[in-house]
DNA sequence: CTTGCCCGTCTACTTTATCC
DNA sequence: GGATAAAGTAGACGGGCAAG
């Protein structure tokens, strides 16, 4: 059988996304943790291999010595969540370790550990009001920081332009409340804001700058992060194109004939029509409320936002197949075969999968034997 | 005068590259 | 594969300076 590597999808709660943390990581514990978030069971429990964490499979006793050090580190990580509105009359946190246990076997090469029951809702069977991202967009960050600080951005960055943290929380979010050297807010600067947002410009698929936007007499009491995609991203409405309306202008006229030119279909050329209508929606939008980044439509299989850069491209797929991964073990389709047909159909809405995956969903008593009626349409429309 | 930003320097640690 | 050098990063500290 081909082997096929699976692009790692982190997939956590808005809330746990904007939690406090009680301690800075080093970049290699924060991908360790990230790495379990994105390989994670529905019990919480976690296996995988050192050398695909670090992604290469050449290590030497300095990786296996961090590793360990990782680990006995990461024991003591505790988070504090917000769970109701955030207001001084009426809160509630809960604060919570993230790990019961992490073992790692250098001679076996391995890491296995087991989240907290508190944080398995945060990260497994999320529906909604959580935000996604490819663990390969991390991985090349060196900076703790520009990890922590891309994930809060990654956040809100298909609907906001810009973010606006009073700078202690900001602190608390990414663990350094805590640490004298940030008192100084030039330590802060120089080793946080511009190392962070200057790596995630680089290496990642985001555009992020800051300034300092609030003041109480000469601290510095706000800043505020500047965001956009590199290639902005576009919104369907619905999962249906042909509800889609788009205005159609002399100047657009034009734009469109030069697309079809260009050998674009009719499709591809409304999506780049409202990526333009979107990016003007997304100037100067007020960032306060970033609570509900879904984003995928959890009806169909059919992701309702198309992005340009091909890191955004493999997390529409990935999340595509995941979800059909899913509903496939759902309804007990044997996983050798689950796995068959995803890669099979990559999960495609032209493949025709989820048709009848949405036929079995919308009409519950319609099969007796879901499993056996699924079996039989891999078998006869894709000879598996 | 006090406070807090700014700048430079130092040390310890992590990651990557290179050599054996 | 393992050891080590080189480069990059985190954090501490102290002094200068000017806004409040």
């Amino acid at each position: 059988m081909k082997f096929v590597k699976r692009k790692k999808l982190v997939r956590k709660s808005n809330k746990l996304i904007n939690a406090k943390e009680n301690t800075p990581l080093t970049a290699l514990e924060r991908k360790l943790m990230l790495y379990s978030v994105s390989e994670v069971n529905d019990e919480g429990k976690v296996n995988f291999r050192i050398q695909d964490l670090y992604g290469t499979s050449k290590l030497n006793t300095s990786h296996y010595r961090n590793v360990r050090k990782a680990v006995e580190n990461l024991l003591n990580v505790k988070v504090v969540v917000e769970e109701g509105d955030v207001s001084d009359e009426d809160w509630r946190i809960k604060g919570m370790n993230v790990f019961d246990v992490i073992e790692a076997s250098r001679k076996g090469g391995s890491i296995s550990a087991r989240f907290t029951q508190s944080m398995i809702p945060h990260i497994t069977n999320l529906k909604r009001n959580y935000t996604t991202y490819l663990y390969e967009a991390v991985s090349p960050f060196r900076s703790d920081f520009s990890i922590r600080i891309y994930e809060l951005l990654v956040q809100g960055v298909d609907h906001y332009s810009k973010r606006e943290f009073e700078l202690e929380e900001l602190k608390s979010k990414i663990g350094i409340s805590q640490i004298k050297t940030y008192t100084n807010f030039n330590q802060i600067r120089t080793k946080v804001l511009d190392k962070a947002c200057h790596e995630i410009t680089e290496k990642s698929d985001i555009d992020v700058t800051w300034d300092i936007s609030g003041k109480k007499g000469r601290r510095v009491s706000h800043i505020t992060f500047f965001m956009q995609r590199k290639t902005a991203s576009v919104e369907r409405s619905t999962s249906d194109s042909t509800k889609v309306e788009v205005k159609v202008d002399k100047q657009l006229e034009q734009q469109m004939n030069t697309m079809k030119g260009l050998g674009l279909s009719e499709d591809q050329i409304r999506l780049v029509l409202q990526m333009k209508q979107s990016e003007e929606k997304l100037k100067d939008v007020e960032p306060e409320v970033v609570e509900s980044t879904t984003l995928f439509n959890e009806q169909e299989g059919e992701p309702f936002k198309l992005e340009q850069t091909s890191i955004h491209l493999d997390i529409v797929v990935e999340e595509r197949k995941s979800r059909l991964r899913e509903r496939l073990i759902g309804y007990k389709v044997a996983p050798e075969l689950v796995e068959k047909v995803v890669e099979h159909t990559q999960a495609s809405k032209e493949s025709g999968i989820w048709k009848h995956v949405t036929y079995l969903q919308k009409n519950p008593n319609a099969v007796d034997n879901p499993a056996g009626y699924l079996t039989s349409i891999f078998r006869n429309n894709y000879g598996l």
